[in-house]
RNA sequence: CGGGGCAUGGCGCAGUCUGGUAGCGCAUCUGCUUUGGGAGCAGAGGGUCGCAGGUUCGAAUCCUGCUGCCCCGACCA
């Protein structure tokens, strides 16, 4: 591809509505273009990137013995009412309205149409196992869309959909298509966990995500030094209970006035306590309409996702508000304690393994010290509601954890038969008799995976892509060939007889000076840079250079065509 | 959805408080010079100042309403 003649337009300056240095990167390097919030067109530099991931996901999913389809975007309200996502979804769900004022959605994932499609065409349980995908385009109305393509509302996924005739076929079909993830993801060259994860709103028993790691990820995993190599979103890692058990009180009860001290950095820095000798208590919202409260160690944050599934708690998890909190306790947040307390109690087990321990006191401006469970207050139930912090042990006993960042590119669900018993897509089995078929369902964000890639792998010069993701493989970047004939005629013939050899190739023919193409090519990202002059012309010389490299190198006109091509085909 | 902010050539911004003929940098186009790390000089084009209404002799600027976008919190590939 010849530079004047290819619309790539790098930007110095950072566009101001960029939060993240991908979706700066992806503006500043022509990648994507805005055309409403969560919306972008892709440039002619930004698809290729684009189809490189898709041919990875797809070649893996046919290897893996996956049949693509192509289901619609919009599909009709029925299907989501019957499976009862109508009224589910939300707000999130886009629906809109034919000429005949018929209600479709465009659909934000496709299970309905699947398994739909399924149920027609699937009567035996001879024909399974099976499994569907597809690569398409998604729509989900974000509250907030944010960090470019990280999170549009307007997306490319890849999705699949397996059928089966029992959990045993399950599951080894979603050991392959696990397996098939990994082989994606390595082969993109990125850096990655595969993770235990909550289901969420798709439901379903077994799930993991596959989380790229980058520091700026949204999603907090936990990841095991321990040779099993355990790793969990932290949303879901269990924190084990002490193993020590809970020491003999050894102080008093005191009464402490702490005026003004609400926090828990200010009641323990006032009471010259570690947070980690404090209890905290939150209250959230009770599923009865009446409030629940939590009581943490200072040092320890809420799980949502745990505090939710207790039994009495409101899910989706909600805190308390100021008003309910005062109406069950008498006093206003910063000095709860649950001594004397008349609502539902919880503890985590952390908090349940203090002795001694500071709280608030129920009262405006007073905590108490030398608290001990069973002594100055009952032992309430011990659950584990608490995020796991770093060193805390891993939850299969090997090792401990620390925690990192990761951004979310594939998701995979054992759904079981929530779809298919809710539409009736059953097979015959043995006997006869219709069964409702085990599913399987597998997500990867393809748009997301672009992103993600570029938030792992930059400089402070741009983009550094791994090899299988690059637009092109060389940039070929002649210096002053407008004076120089000899410069022009080396690079034209380079340029042909890397084409001719299949490289992806863009050929910077601009007459531009050579720091602007330096940094457009660096920008850029792209693996090879191979450099053609007057000055190395002289020496016989060509100069090469790779994108994550420090330093030129310097190599012989004879056989540089060879050692490129080496180097290209190498990664 | 709640809270905060912004809206002025393609991009980044000043001008708004204190109303008086719309500016700067980058980018684009032309010419000359320059050519190993985002060049210099000279010139050119490009903006109904988000939209609608109002106040005023006069509105980018003041008032009212609307829309769009960005950022912070509960959701997800």
């Amino acid at each position: 591809m010849r530079w004047s003649h290819y619309p790539v337009t790098t930007v110095k300056e950072v566009p101001s509505e960029a939060e993240v240095v991908s979706h700066q990167l992806m503006l500043r390097a022509g990648l994507i273009r805005r055309l409403a919030a969560g919306i972008y067109t892709w440039t002619p530099l930004g698809l290729r990137t684009l189809r490189k991931v898709e041919t990875i996901v797809r070649e893996e999913m046919d290897r893996a013995g996956a049949l693509e389809v192509l289901m619609p975007a919009v599909q009709p309200a029925e299907l989501w009412q019957e499976s009862g996502r109508w009224e589910k979804y939300g707000p999130e769900l886009l629906r809109l309205s034919d000429r005949h004022e018929r209600p479709f959605v465009i659909g934000p994932t496709h299970e309905e149409v699947i398994t739909d499609f399924a149920r027609r065409e699937l009567k035996s349980y001879r024909q399974l196992p099976v499994n569907f995908y597809q690569i398409q385009t998604k729509f989900r109305d974000e509250i907030r869309p944010r960090f470019g393509v990280m999170r549009g509302r307007e997306f490319i996924m890849k999705d699949a959909y397996s059928f089966h005739a029992d959990a045993a076929s399950l599951e080894r079909g979603y050991a392959a298509m696990r397996e098939a993830y990994v082989r994606m993801f390595t082969r993109m060259g990125l850096e990655f966990r595969v993770v235990r994860a909550d289901t969420g709103a798709i439901g379903g028993s077994a799930s993991e995500e596959f989380q790229v790691l980058a520091d700026s990820g949204e999603d907090a995993i936990a990841v095991s030094d321990g040779a099993d190599q355990y790793a969990a979103n932290v949303e879901l890692a269990p924190a084990l209970p002490p193993a020590a058990p809970r020491p003999a009180p050894a102080q008093a009860l005191a009464r402490v006035a702490t005026p003004g001290r609400r926090t828990i950095a200010e009641v323990a820095t006032f009471l010259q306590l570690p947070p980690a000798r404090l209890v905290k208590l939150l209250l959230v919202e009770g599923s009865d309409g009446g409030v629940v409260a939590i009581a943490l160690r200072g040092d320890h944050e809420l799980n949502a996702v745990k505090a939710q599934k207790l039994p009495g708690v409101a899910s989706p998890l909600r805190m308390a508000g100021p008003d309910s909190i005062r109406a069950a306790t008498g006093v206003a947040p910063g000095f709860l304690g649950p001594v004397g307390l008349r609502c539902a109690l919880y503890a985590d087990h952390a908090a349940l393994a203090l002795a001694d321990f500071a709280c608030g006191g129920n009262e405006e401006d007073l905590h108490l010290t030398g608290v001990n469970w069973g002594r100055d207050l009952p032992a309430p139930q011990g659950v584990d509601v608490r995020n796991v912090v770093p060193g805390d042990p891993s939850p299969t006993g090997e090792g401990r954890l620390s925690i990192r960042r990761g951004i979310e590119v594939g998701h995979i669900f054992q759904l079981g038969t929530k779809y298919s018993e809710a539409m009736q897509a059953t097979v015959l089995d043995e006997s006869g008799k219709p069964v409702p078929m085990t599913m399987g369902c597998y997500g990867i964000g393809i748009t997301r995976i672009v992103a993600a890639a570029i938030e792992q792998n930059h400089d402070a010069a741009g983009i550094v892509w791994p090899a299988p993701l690059a637009p092109f493989q060389v940039v070929l970047v002649p210096l002053n060939a407008a004076k120089s004939a000899r410069v022009r005629d080396k690079a034209e013939e380079l340029y042909a007889a890397l084409t001719a050899a299949g490289v992806e190739v863009l050929f910077d023919d601009r007459d531009a000076r050579p720091g602007v193409k330096f940094a457009d090519a660096e920008l850029l990202g792209i693996p090879h840079r191979l450099v053609v002059a007057e000055r190395g012309l002289d020496a016989g010389r060509l100069e090469y250079r790779h994108r994550r490299a420090a330093a030129n190198e310097d190599w012989p006109l004879d056989g540089a065509l060879e050692t490129l091509l080496a180097r290209v085909r190498a990664g």
